[in-house]
DNA sequence: TATAAACCTGACTAAAATAGTCAAGTATCA
DNA sequence: TGATACTTGACTATTTTAGTCAGGTTTATA
């Protein structure tokens, strides 16, 4: 199991934003510069926290990006889901009966994979922008 | 993030071959059948189980595998670690002290992502071979 | 003692996912 | 009017996954 790069790269840069406290907008070309991400992959990642309406885009020179609500209401889960990583530990499809066996029961470890789910899940749903600012903070001095 | 057939194959194999207690040796074929994985695939993964003295082999006609622990004592843990189904959430090289950025610092979201990983993990080494089979049991009832 | 069941090994490969790049815009400020 | 920065969509190389395939060796049992 691993984390991707969009994903990982959708938070680096969200809190390289996050720490300039929505005062003026960021540049991609910044954040690309700073945390060593591709400028064109940023874009793409981008459209989509903002289509989600994580944050908002300001167009023009000086223009950038400013988070679109608190850090505090901003949780893992909301950026990961934006970005479409998405944590699948089961094969078989959730809404459908049948098992990942394609026999009419759940396999031996359906079960098993669910609870990993939700167990991933919760740790997402804990965690904001602003623990990992401060944390971030903290650890500086 | 998502789990891979190999690490899922693996568990469910397993499990099959837990049910049967370690009384007599379980076939691969027999696991193919009830549990849907192809007899290829499942061969490669029980080469690794029994390098790592999870299952213990036995040859010839009416050979097959069975376990070489205590169900109770294998965990989650070094089914995953046997079969190189690897939690990895960071993208730098844990023992060097460079960033994924290149840069000489950890980045931004290092320690996040570190702390998930030990999230994940401590799952896997809670759950037993054991708590599988008798999960099982339970709700078949 | 022949034979079939089952383990054993390594090489190979098709398909999917990932991690981007590239090209051609549009909006806005100075 | 130029420079900066967002916007969009298509394209692609690389890597990973999820197997397959071909050839073994071992051993119970008929
Ligand atoms: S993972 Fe859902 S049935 Fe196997
Ligand atoms: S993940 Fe370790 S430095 Fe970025």
């Amino acid at each position: 199991m691993k984390l991707t790069s969009k994903g990982r790269y959708a938070v680096m840069a969200l809190v390289d934003l996050a720490r300039f406290d929505n005062i003026n907008p960021v540049s991609l070309r910044d954040i690309s510069l700073r945390q060593g991400i591709s400028l064109d992959y940023l874009e793409q990642i981008f459209s989509k926290l903002r289509k989600k309406e994580i944050v908002q885009s300001v167009r023009g020179t000086q223009g950038g990006y400013i988070l679109n609500k608190k850090a505090k209401e901003i949780k893992l889960t909301n950026i990961f889901d934006a970005v479409d990583e998405k944590v699948k530990t089961v094969q078989c499809k959730k809404e459908s009966k049948k098992g990942c066996n394609g026999k009419s029961t759940k396999c031996l470890t359906h079960n098993l994979w669910d609870e990993l789910e939700t167990h991933i899940n919760n740790f997402f749903k804990e965690k904001s922008l602003e623990d990992l600012v401060k944390d971030n903070i903290e650890r500086r001095v």
